[in-house]
Formats: structure tokens, C-alpha cells, sequence
DNA sequence: GTAATACCTAAACCTAACTTTAGGTCAAGC
DNA sequence: GCTTGACCTAAAGTTAGGTTTAGGTATTAC
């Protein structure tokens, strides 16, 4: 059992935050001694699991929603395995977004890196559209395609 | 040469975002005739800067100072190029906390699926924390250690 | 016994990134 | 000449996800 300040440490999430989330019912049975919280290896899990679903893109209320179908036992196990499901799809698309953001990136990072060495950006110019070195071309029309 | 209305149909951005982005500065040389926003081909690549900067967590007021780079010329390009390498590590960082979401929405996926077959969380609760199948166990491991 | 810590609540406040609203201009088609 | 559609502005409103504030309790350290 741990005390908030403790969660709040080993997860390194603001104390606050914490509060919050349980204002929000991400904890639905955490149990209190005279007033203060008492976090179980369930509320640890619990916790991971919201890192996780915020990352994947869920709001607070839905992962509230999740929590509760996680209290009403074995009849809720085909909603919450479609949620993850949905998840993982979800992620799936924003990797690859991420995967061209990082393409754009890289293509810049050489941009700037030839403008440097050539004071100006006039050969880049005539190398522009379909002339550039061919990893760099690779990256551009992936972005620019 | 481009309307409001036309980009915004071809990047599938609300108009009043687009609205929104210029009074933030993010267009800092667009013309206009009588009033009228002309969007450019610098203007169309300033789009796709900005969408790809977004998705890399940068605010659109660090996104407005490098547009103003754009238009001090040759002694910015160290700036610049420093701006998408750094915004480059941070979406490496992204990119790794993304590989564990994953991993756990995978995990979760098999434990639900799991307790659909059982009808219960019992084995599963035998087998946790470290007799879970070989692959199950990978995942785990990485997203509970 | 009192001072410092660590906890508590309710409610107000904050921020980024938009979106909506209200009112106006302008060119084309009928 | 008037209606329609696409553009314009300034300013107010919205939303999610917290954070801060003000005031209070309870346990431990000296």
C-alpha cells in the first residue's frame, strides 16, 4: 500500500494530478483510512493503464469508463478487449503520421545542413523537385508526394 | 495561386484554423489582394511545416519564430536547422514511449482474450507476474518492469 | 505543547488551440 | 438591382486537462 505522495514519486506524476484523476472516478475503488488514499497494486496497474490509454489518444472520461467496466467483473471482458483493440489501431495510424513527421524532419535537417555549407539556398533550388540525392528524394516525396 | 478555400480543402483544415494560423503569424510574407489572402506555393510548404512541426510537439509560437527565420535569411540557417534537430530527438523519445504503449495494448489485448476463453481471470492470475507465455511475457516485462 | 509534514477538499484559475458569432465587403449570375 | 457565395475582422466562447489557492486535519519530531 502506498500513499499518494509515494505514487506520486515512483510515477512521477504531480500530486495534483493524482487528485484529479480520482475526482475524475479513474480510481473507482480505491479504498481511504480516515480520509486519506490508499493506493493498491490495483490503483498501480490502474495507473499504467491510463499512461497508456492517454498516450493512445483516449480522454478521461472514456478511460473512467473503462475503469468501471473493470468493476463489473467477467460480463465486460468483450467491451474492454475492444477497446484495446481499438487502441492499438488508433496508435497504429499515429505511428504512421509520426513516421512521416520524422521523414519531413530528416529531409530538413539535410536542408539546412547543405544551406549551411553553401551560404544559400540556390542550389537546393535546382535540385528541387525530383533532382536530389536519391535517400534524400525518397524522404521528400514521401512528404511532398 | 491559392483561396482560403482551396487550401483548406486540400489540407482538410477548418478555414477559421487557417484564419487562426495567419493571425499567429504563421504566414508572415502571404499577400493579399483587396483584403484577400493569396496562398502561395511558400505558403502551401509553410503548411506542411507547421503540420509536421505540430505533430512534433512544438507551440505555434515556436512554430511563428521560425517563420520569421525564414524571412531573415542566410544567418538563420544554423537556427534552423538546430530547431528540427532537436525537434527530431524529441519525436525519437516520442517514437520509443509509443513502442511501449503498444506493447502494452498488446499485452492487453491477449489478457482480455485470454479471459474470454476462461470466463474468469484466474489463470491469468496464476500466471502473472512471470509464467505468461514466452512473447506474452516480452511485453510485460517491458511495459511492467 | 508546538512546529513541521503530509495529507485532505472545494472552488477558482490557467493555457493552448481552436471555433463561433456578429457584422461587413465584394464579384458574379439572373 | 438584388441575391448568393466566398471572402473579411474583432471579439467572445469553448474544451481538455490540469494547477493553484485557501483553509483544514492528523501524525511525528523535538
Amino acid at each position: 500500500m502506498y500513499t499518494i505522495g509515494q505514487i506520486s514519486e515512483m510515477f512521477n506524476i504531480p500530486i495534483s494530478t493524482l487528485r484529479y484523476y480520482d475526482k475524475e472516478g479513474l480510481f473507482p475503488e480505491m479504498e481511504r483510512k480516515s480520509g486519506i488514499r490508499r493506493f493498491s497494486e490495483k490503483e498501480v496497474e490502474a495507473l499504467r493503464v491510463i499512461e497508456c490509454l492517454k498516450i493512445s489518444g483516449l480522454e478521461i472520461k472514456d478511460i473512467k469508463q473503462f475503469m468501471e467496466w473493470c468493476t463489473e467483473g467477467p460480463s465486460t471482458y468483450p467491451k474492454r478487449k475492444e477497446l484495446f483493440e481499438k487502441r492499438k489501431e488508433a496508435v497504429e495510424e499515429e505511428l504512421k503520421q509520426i513516421q512521416k513527421t520524422m521523414d519531413m524532419l530528416k529531409f530538413k535537417c539535410w536542408y539546412y545542413e547543405t544551406a549551411i555549407k553553401d551560404g544559400n539556398e540556390d542550389r537546393l533550388n535546382e535540385m528541387l523537385p525530383d533532382h536530389l540525392p536519391k535517400e534524400i528524394q525518397k524522404l521528400y516525396d514521401n512528404v511532398h508526394g
